[in-house]
DNA sequence: CTGGTAAATGCAAGTCATCTGCATTCCAGA
DNA sequence: TCTGGAATGCAGATGACTTGCATTTACCAG
């Protein structure tokens, strides 16, 4: 697991539990964003179980430290993945079968300045996401 | 109400109940994209009262068949506007208020067959939402 | 290396948006 | 007007996520 990542923890008062290590070596190294659900599941079959409560409160801080993403697609539930090393980017999942597939793009940095013009608004972040229909199912 | 929205509903084998009108009347009029628990209220104002279960089911009747949007921000709930006679287009939301803005812009055509000849999907939609801080909250 | 303390955890129970089952009521065409 | 499928309301369920609280654990000071 990166040092960044123990060293941001640290820094905002954060401990590196046992549990907490199980979870983040597994966002880690995992291709997609993950739901809180999947989280649970995958400590359990590495041997670390951990309550889903605390999947959610974990999610929760890493979040708020800015080491996570939200990913939210429309199916009802959040989606997580680590953002050390990894560019700005969306996401397309399929209608059919809920496949995910990481786009390495972003199209938004001109627009953003022309929104904030337009509405006064300080643009904080946004979303991009695309639905469709994958290879397989179409 | 447009024509339009009542001659899909008939091709859709629905019918035009004085409930399900006057849900559609509130829609319409509406600036921006409204949850299901704001029809319910706004419902029971105008003296036609819905349940809820009703305007949930109204919604995602009307979303099948291709008369609303749906728009999902990120604070957990659905949000839906009519698509009759409305550009496609995005939304800003305040993290402070919650506030939304239309934005009348969409950049992402040209960007949808990028994607369909990088993945191979077959794109049907897209959602593209800004968040961040208005003028009064920031 | 040991103890104190704030952070982290697990369990139980609660929220909140949304959905399902079923009996009743209502349109729309014959 | 009659009638069958569509629409509705009510009750209760679901599923994602949160909160409260008592117990455990990491980390720092001594």
């Amino acid at each position: 697991m990166p040092d960044t990542i123990i060293e941001r923890l640290r820094a905002g008062g954060k401990k590196l539990t046992k549990a907490r290590k199980a979870l983040l070596e597994i966002l880690v190294q995992s291709a997609l964003p993950m739901t809180a659900a999947e989280l649970h599941v995958r400590l359990r079959n590495a041997k670390k179980p951990m309550d889903l409560v605390t999947v959610y409160r974990n999610l929760a801080m890493l979040h708020q430290l800015g080491l996570v993403t939200a990913v939210g697609l429309h199916d009802g539930q959040i989606r997580y993945e680590v953002r050390h090393g990894r560019a700005h980017h969306h996401h397309i999942q399929c209608r059919g079968c809920g496949k995910i597939v990481d786009l390495m793009l972003c199209p938004m940095k001109k627009l953003t300045s022309l929104i904030e013009a337009q509405t006064k608004f300080a643009v904080e972040s946004h979303t991009l996401e695309f639905f469709g229909w994958c290879p397989q199912c179409r």
